[in-house]
DNA sequence: CCGTCACTCCGACACGGGTAGGAGGAACGG
DNA sequence: CCGTTCCTCCTACCCGTGTCGGAGTGACGG
């Protein structure tokens, strides 16, 4: 159980994390974030990151005058989850009627009809 | 600009008030949440009340004893700020990579088929 | 008329995310 | 060898959500 709800900040220090995608030290990982254009001071990183490490969302090599960070969770674990609190709290935990929404609200026509061409390929494959 | 990030509770508080869909005293809303299951306080759902009424997302009716709460933002909106969060932060800010990923990961055959129907439908309505 | 009840109001505290300063120590450049 | 720089560690504070308790008050049943 993803026990999340996890904040905005910690989300964009796990993003830097995925995306350098190797251990990082906290000078990395700030650089990353602020790139992004979150503006944060470096010790707010450190803190931030051992307790992402508390949390065992993060890993910590302390070999070296620099530790080095890395996420033990995936994006997806976390994506999936934030995305089945919303499913379940707007679309009755279906997320098929989050899929008619997408539709109805958020896809114009052309991402309507390339969604439609996935929908095709993944029958074939599915349905030989 | 819908600032939120509101908590679990609020969202409870919210769906309790929408659900009713009319006028509700803080007793109703009390039982409406508990019947769902959440256990709190009588004077904690009037505290909750009452700051989202200060950031005004829900009015009261002091007229009367009991004063009545309406929401005053409809779910539509909190639901699509919610998942226009989720949609920035893990797909690119794409909804139709988060389609995408629906398909993949998380609708069934069945599902998939009658997403598929309802594109076709979409597009006889939008495409005479 | 009086006790009880049903509400509202105000105040309080916990916890967690967010933010950061300052101390202290290791390393590095000259 | 020495000052500067680079890190870590510890500590601290703010704010917002979540959670109530107790006081005060108007209404209502008997």
């Amino acid at each position: 159980m993803t026990k999340s709800e996890l904040g905005e900040r910690e989300l964009d220090l796990l993003q830097a994390l995925w995306e350098i995608d190797e251990p990082a030290t906290v000078a990395e990982v700030h650089a990353r974030v602020e790139r992004r254009g979150v503006r944060v001071a470096y010790n707010t990183v450190q803190t931030m990151l051992n307790r992402l490490e508390g949390k065992e969302l993060v890993r910590r090599d302390t070999t070296g005058r620099a530790h080095h960070y890395t996420a033990v969770v995936g994006e997806d674990r976390i994506a999936e989850s934030a995305l089945g609190r919303i499913v379940s709290r707007f679309f009755g935990g279906s997320a098929e009627r989050l899929a008619a929404h997408l539709l109805e609200e958020d896809l114009d026509e052309d991402e309507v009809a390339r969604l439609e061409r996935r929908i095709r390929e993944r029958r074939r494959e599915v349905e030989p």
